[in-house]
DNA sequence: TCATTTACCTGATTA
DNA sequence: CTAATCAGGTAAATG
């Protein structure tokens, strides 16, 4: 529980529709307090966290979520270029700027400049979800690991141990947690930002486990 | 004599501080004489000479010899899209346009238009030297091949010398020759703009020539 | 359409 | 360690 407590701040991972903001202790008046609300989730592909340093957007969400806020719906042209700023969904006042482009080549909307730095920084691999929301003109940004999973004798040369405990805590009890939440979860570990079930567990094979390290 | 006469028009190439133009035979008067100053040397890398058309100029060499040329020193931003002409080092009358230009997104200065033109005319190649030099308000542009060699251990990969060999090729016996290829030459070479004599001469090991031509 | 030019961006390396 | 640099890329604009 305390750690459920401890682990508040984050509670709002993978932003479901209408997580309220200003968690904090008071319940009362819902006046000032402002919904969250869900955007999109895309499942991150190979490429959007590997060295392209770029994220497909997909054209519905792009222009369903993020035209309509830039230039009043203006022309696709006229909105390449423009800087996005999304609060970590995590709090901590962190904040990341991504270039929000369209590429005429392929008729795709991207996320450019910045993107590898989130990816990084949270450790995004493929098959992990990345979610963003709006709370009124805020814009968050937030990420799940890919659940899923098989076993691990982890023998991680690269291991990151911060993204271990995140799922496990997230395996806690915890209140109003989003609903599109992640798929079965019981014994699991992480390895390389895929989770991995404990259950009968057999050793994965090196070359699974040597793809999955592969950014 | 003669020879050093036929080469008068290009020797200034690698200008030292203050080689002269119209080095004639006469000890006379000094006055319409027009020092060639050497600016800054360059040893191209292979993007350099690539498919990128464009010379990237290291920051320290732009802003000490070619801002002070624009506009009176103005901010980098007026400088972007300046073009300069530069008189062929070799003489003949030739003459390079390149597009000058600063990108801000890597903070980095370039010739650009221009430039690929050079490239294929001179037959510029990685690890080439592209020298710049300048008389009075005339600019002008030469190369010298990768030359081979030295004896010394050379700790200076960044040692910009000019200064004081050039006129050493200058004194080697040659007609006039196109003469960019005059690797080495006689008992003497340049490397890296640095001319060097080479007494017992022999040819440097594969893995030194390498080590140097890396930046 | 295709070749060239411009203007971006980024990671590795270095100071 | 941080910051600056630049070699090597990309996408978009141009013609």
């Amino acid at each position: 529980m305390a750690l459920t407590a401890a682990r508040e701040s984050r509670g709002a991972e993978g932003g479901g529709g209408g997580v309220e903001l200003s968690r904090g202790g008071n319940g009362g008046n819902g006046e000032e307090r402002i919904k969250r609300e869900h955007m999109f989730d895309k499942v991150v592909t190979p490429s959007d966290v590997g060295k392209l340093n770029r994220l497909v957007v997909p054209k519905q969400f792009a222009e369903r979520h993020i035209l309509p806020r830039l230039l009043g719906g203006a022309a696709k042209a006229a909105c390449s270029g423009a800087v996005l700023r999304f609060e970590d969904g995590r709090g901590g006042g962190r904040a990341w700027a991504f270039r929000f482009s369209y590429w005429g080549s392929s008729q795709s909307y991207v996320m450019t400049k910045g993107w590898s730095a989130f990816v990084r920084d949270r450790r995004l691999a493929a098959g992990d979800t990345v979610s963003f929301c709006r709370a009124g003109a805020r814009l968050f940004i937030d990420c799940r690991r890919r659940g899923a999973g098989i076993v691990a004798s982890a023998p991680m040369t690269r291991l990151l141990v911060p993204a271990i405990v995140p799922q496990v805590v997230t395996l806690m009890p915890q209140q109003s947690t989003s609903s599109d939440e992640r798929a079965a979860r019981g014994r699991c570990v992480r390895l390389f930002g895929v989770d991995l079930e404990l259950a009968g567990a057999e050793p994965l094979p090196l070359d699974l486990q040597l793809a999955l390290m592969r950014r």
